[in-house]
DNA sequence: CACCTTATCAACAATGATTGTCATCTACGA
DNA sequence: TCGTAGATGACAATCATTGTTGATAAGGTG
């Protein structure tokens, strides 16, 4: 994602406005690689902002995914997550027991590289592929 | 997934137990390729068994996910889809309008092949390695 | 710079999917 | 046939997420 002055800019271009929940929101997802719940966005943001409700969270998050500016990622650990590495195509890693979520090169197409196995064991496999069925298609 | 009669065995291999309602549940799975959601299969079941409570087809479907005879899926549409078809592995495509849900082989990585892509336009493609994490690991 | 429109806010209620509780019932091995 | 542990169904409860609403404030405009 861009940084805050660019992502403030691209909000006012939709006619969106900026304010300090969302910037806080901004400020912690920028250059943020632990794929945070929209529950943890709020727990960082009301350190600052006590008086934040979820829903402005859920707002915002919701927001800049719209502007392709993060990516939510339902990786069925029940809460969404949300990825503002939108910049490089990446695949993920998901601990069945923590929960943690982390990046993958995507040049490993299903089957992780050595290096990698040693340091996470892949127990499945799941390629979703998204878009319109026939009867839908545009 | 195997068939109804092997299914019971496994069933009781297992010291559970098999009844008219699990055996409902079992028989409109089988041969299944809709991937239908738990309210689904509710539904065909209720035909039958007008008293069965949505409880117990939640407890049947996470039993045969236990003994890896059907696969729950998450795939960001709301509800878990259930899939029978764990002899074949494969991949999935989802309908982001209608919901969908469709297999595809695998030898194709994260890529569909020209033919495929005539009945469903991709817009994305979801990889994720479910697994252990080193902290984890077993 | 003050104004005014309209998006955003916070609080709260409500939804939908799924799970927990528990008294009753029944599958099935002895 | 019987006894018991597992299964059932009715209901409440949970969790993530969204809808509602009156009040507030962002920020383009004059």
């Amino acid at each position: 994602m861009h940084d805050v002055d660019e992502l403030t800019d691209r909000l006012r271009g939709e006619g969106l406005r900026v304010t300090p929940q969302r910037r806080a929101v901004m400020q912690y997802l920028v250059g943020n690689t632990s794929h945070p719940t929209v529950e943890a966005i709020f727990d960082a943001v009301r350190a600052e902002l006590p008086s934040v409700s979820l829903k402005t969270v859920y707002q915002t998050v919701h927001d800049l995914d719209a502007l392709g500016e993060v990516r939510l990622l339902d990786v069925g650990t029940g809460a969404v997550r949300v990825d503002p590495n939108v910049e490089h195509v990446h695949h993920h890693l998901v601990c069945q027991r923590c929960g943690a979520v982390r990046d993958v090169s995507p040049e490993v197409a299903t089957e992780l590289p050595a290096a990698q196995r040693r340091r996470f064991t892949v127990t499945s496999v799941e390629v979703i592929f998204r878009g319109r069925c026939d009867r839908c298609a545009p």
